[in-house]
DNA sequence: ATAACTCAGACAATTATAGTCCGAGTTATG
DNA sequence: CATAACTCGGACTATAATTGTCTGAGTTAT
């Protein structure tokens, strides 16, 4: 699994959180002490599969494009990493040397015995990550954080778009 | 999922159609077109993990270890890829700006919500993994060739070890 | 009209995987 | 008993993918 995976899904949680109010990619990746750039690159994706909707100018930013409750998590990994297959066979069982290059039909025929094993696995896999949603995990997080915590990232956020024409903190990885 | 870990299910089908006749890992990768330094690579870890047993001189080879039924395909997993996790935390949530460095420790308690749904997922894949034995897709496979087919492969075999001394055709790669 | 912001795609550096090569030890053969 | 071919085993290199950086084009409030 990918960091871009864990970065988004991150970032889409506090896109829930913030139902309304956009917020920029460059907000998002400072907040949370990772790469701005990098960041930058795997929203596109999660726009191109429609998870999120992105506005443009001074105070535009991403909005999630969906109700939380209807994101599944394998959604935003298909999105993010492109949906490659856990196991790519590579069809040995055709190679054997007793076929001299010419593998007889019922050699090739369906689906290998190891890749069937395989796609098993990778579907419980995806049938796990498909029955969550962006909700559930919001719901799990919910109870932690004390109630003032909630402000404390709403000012956080409004001084970051107050001080927008001045101070110049606008470097790349201003933490890290 | 590595390539090292379908060449090594492949081999110990083979393995488990053989008892009692080891088969060294260059005739193995002759036998199924694939790189001889390669899987000369795989097989000690096999060792290590108890999978198969080795035997060395000049009639050596691999043998399995345990009946194939006691062999799960997780195990052969884990031994050649060593038991990495699919997800590794980077603990994205302590890093969170309003925090100033200092998470507090209602924030890093537990494991991490989106962690949480991970692991979730790894054990649904682990499990399916972990029922299926060595036995169980040798059954898949047995049903398909026909009766003549395991009697070409013994041959095979045995005009490889019968050549031994003599032949030049020992250079890497033979086939491909 | 400016200036700072936004997105978006092209460009390196790092890391892990796939594959190659050579050395030490073992066993049947001459 | 000496040879020779085989075995395993680990150190080395090339390739592919991921992570991360940089520069450009377009948009919106001041």
């Amino acid at each position: 699994m990918t960091a871009g995976v864990e970065y988004g899904l991150h970032c889409l949680l506090w896109l829930a959180s913030s139902p309304g109010t956009p917020l920029s990619s460059r907000d998002l990746a400072d907040f949370q002490g990772i790469s701005r750039s990098f960041l930058a690159k795997v929203f596109p994706k999660l726009e191109k599969a429609g998870i999120v909707s992105a506005s443009e100018g001074i105070n535009g930013g991403y909005l999630l494009a969906r109700q939380p409750g209807d994101i599944t998590v394998l959604e935003v990994i298909d999105a993010i990493e492109g949906k490659k297959p856990l196991f790519d066979c590579q069809e040995i069982r055709g190679r054997c040397a007793v076929y001299r290059e010419r593998p007889p039909s019922w050699a090739t025929k369906g689906v290998c015995a190891i890749h069937a094993v395989m796609l098993r696995a990778e579907k419980a896999m995806r049938d796990s990550l498909a029955s969550q949603t962006l909700a559930d995990i919001a719901g799990d997080l919910g109870g932690k954080a004390p109630p003032e915590f909630s402000d404390d990232v709403r000012k956080w956020l409004a001084d970051r778009t107050k001080g927008r024409t001045r101070s110049g903190a606008t470097e790349d990885r201003a933490l890290s």
